[in-house]
DNA sequence: GCGACTTCGTTATAAGAATGAACTAAGCCA
DNA sequence: TGGCTTAGTTCATTCTTATAACGAAGTCGC
């Protein structure tokens, strides 16, 4: 039996790293990996297998002597919680090391006070680990709907829980005893579609979302990219006409001016009546145009008709189409990214969007950027947020890992 | 006298970094910043000031007990080349530690034949070492004409040097022996302009090269944004106007298609014909724009007529300062840079031409990023890129430092 | 101006982490 | 079957870092 040595945090934390990002590797896999030597590797390994952080998988093949022991992390050996707030609603989602959903959670909020809020997570957890070991939560982490300051983890402002300068995480971590991370909900969102879609975890992903408004992320080298006030990913208001029509922001053709679910409902009207014909394709569509004032149903009701062949809906998205490839195509000349993510109502649409904005993107974006970027439908849906959430903690994962003790007892971090 | 313990390279680079980035730290400092003991720290300490790389400069003030002993890093203990290429000519600039500038140095070219340059940087470093210890080269940068793929650190083309998949990085580093990198002129300037500006390197700044096209760079947290095949950045072929006039990337309305100097050019003259009257100001402008066909003349003739109050010179500012400024609105939107840089002859315009983009990004951009976004003329001028070069290996300063023992083996270097 | 309290830096000692060399285990290949 | 290759372990050794105690050099209050 080997003695099992503390090592270092910073030694366990790449082993961990490198077990965590790619499986079923071996002891000698990771001393190459990690720069350490091999005995060094099985005393960090013995340690992690006895705190049931790693587990040996049977053996690899042979490649002439040998066959190694594979080793992996057992993705519900810990576990995280993702939540997504909203006005009414506390969304849990209670994913693996691996980013894998175990199980969701929605609770109601009767009110929207911070310490209501915390309890009604609390509760939630509880919920969840009704039949697990508390023990084995690593964190939580937290999307809310408005702006937060990522450097002091505080909601600066979140005008639909009626928050100002709340500091959530300070009363979550007290609260909770482990460490919370808090983001909002669209870079949450981006972040959650890079963990369902990304193999590696370590590329450049802009995400959109196209609801009622246009939200967006920037995820660079696997992290969220905040900038200097955290407010970053505002690709909703990139000007795409200059003399557009009027933005709720004050700017004249913004982005999400021409590609809102309202400004895509306003097209659609114009597109029904100006057809005018009665042909069969599309009463369906026009029939909800005129009685619904739901601009998000409309939405749904354009996508559904251009599935169906109907030549109206099919120039809306076609239309719809054109604008967000002119900001797509902006997004891959600067950004150079690997993956561009649509979410949303707008983006269900699906395959004939992408074909249109990818028509304007060949046309507009530099060759070689563009043949690099993929550009797909998100497939975490309404999970994206909380998964992104808790995509955030999983990413902290080595780290806190790295600092905890087999006694339990954790190690200092700034989180 | 202190045992000269050698320390892992871990910890001698963060001593190191930490050294680096703020002046005039004790070894109490140190110990607070780096977690690590006091007795930790005056073992790497003793070890450092040994090799020369680290000096006590007298003591700081008491806070109410003994009075530290502060330390630096003397800037000329390991200088950094820093080299931009160019068709005919090759640009040396020998830099300190701390990125100030000692010597610069213009060797011409014959060729551009790849082992011709790789003898004239090599020629040009022991111009610049002649009076110098040779073994204070810590790394050379080198900044290109063209597009490098940063994976490979080879020049994948270069159309101005004929070049095509040269690796450049392989021949200097066999030459010289010490660490190289490679980059392109455009990222090199951004990060040079960082490097002059920056009071902290860790900033997100977007740079734009404002001449005959439009390049830029896109640098956060202090490092060079290279995207997922290295050609992040271009900044120039964003689409501001869906219908404006075709630029020479196959794109209608790129902001270079309007704001180039050909496209600046071309408004002069139409606003010099316009006028048409004989006021004596507006003349100079006149003649230049008459008898010139050099575009970049032209616009400098802008700048000086616009500073002398020539209304017709000032519209030419004030209109390409509205393009810009639309461009700068969406970056802002998009990244919540805290620093934009304009670079390049068009940037020389100065005050008026910031206050025309200004204008136009009040109206256009988000109101807190647009608030903590500075945007400024760049100060390295024609220096940048050679400076931005060096800088790329600056970076790596700590790392490279802390690989190396007093015996002078260098040890692994990914680079 | 004298003593109590702080803070800086060092010394000596002790604990712990990583290494190197040799060794066992296990499989390939001819 | 025997030689070669790769994986993982054991053990003694060498680095690296920490702990505790101490001297040096200040500040502050009275």
């Amino acid at each position: 039996m080997v003695s099992t040595t503390k090592a270092t945090a910073s030694s366990r934390r790449h082993i961990l790293d490198l077990l965590l990002s790619r499986d079923d590797l071996s002891r000698a896999d990771l001393a190459r990996l990690a720069h350490l030597t091999k005995p060094t590797v099985s005393g960090l390994v013995a340690g992690l297998i006895q705190e049931g952080l790693v587990r040996e998988v049977g053996a690899g093949v042979s490649t002439g002597g040998r066959r190694p022991i594979l080793l992996t992390v057992p993705g519900d050996s810990r576990l995280t919680v993702g939540v997504e707030l909203d006005a009414t609603n506390c969304r849990l989602l209670l994913v693996t090391l691996h980013g894998e959903r175990l199980a969701l959670s929605d609770v109601p909020l009767g009110s929207t006070e911070p310490t209501t809020v915390v309890e009604a997570i609390s509760d939630g957890i509880d919920g969840l680990f009704a039949e697990r070991d508390r023990g084995a939560l690593l964190g939580v982490g937290v999307a809310v709907p408005g702006l937060v300051d990522q450097q002091h983890q505080t909601v600066a402002s979140a005008p639909r829980l009626g928050w100002d300068m709340v500091s959530l995480h300070t009363l979550l971590r007290e609260r909770l005893g482990v460490p919370v991370m808090v983001t909002d909900r669209g870079k949450a969102a981006g972040l959650g579609e890079l963990w369902v879609l990304g193999r590696d975890r370590s590329t450049d992903l802009v995400y959109l979302y196209l609801g009622a408004g246009v939200a967006g992320a920037v995820v660079l080298q696997g992290t969220l990219h905040w900038g200097s006030v955290s407010t970053a990913g505002e690709v909703g208001h990139m000007t795409i006409l200059p003399d557009g029509p009027p933005c709720a922001c004050g700017n004249d053709g913004c982005l999400e001016a021409l590609v809102s679910a309202q400004a895509i409902a306003a097209r659609a009207r114009r597109a029904v009546t100006s057809v005018d014909g009665t042909s069969p394709a599309a009463s369906a569509l026009a029939d909800v145009v005129r009685d619904c004032s739901d601009d998000l149903r409309v939405v749904r009701a354009v996508g559904e008709a251009a599935t169906e062949g109907d030549p109206a809906a099919a120039g809306v998205v076609a239309e719809t189409g054109r604008w967000l490839g002119i900001a797509i195509a902006n997004i891959i000349n600067a950004l150079d990214p690997a993956l561009i993510v649509l979410g949303g109502p707008t983006a269900e649409w699906g395959q004939s969007l992408i074909a249109s904005v990818e028509r304007e993107v060949a046309r507009r974006a530099l060759p070689l950027p563009r043949r690099a970027a993929r550009i797909v439908i998100g497939h975490a849906r309404d999970l994206a947020a909380a998964l992104g959430a808790a995509a955030l903690v999983l990413q902290q994962a080595p780290t806190i890992l790295a600092g905890t003790r087999p006694d339990g007892t954790a190690a200092s971090l700034v989180t």
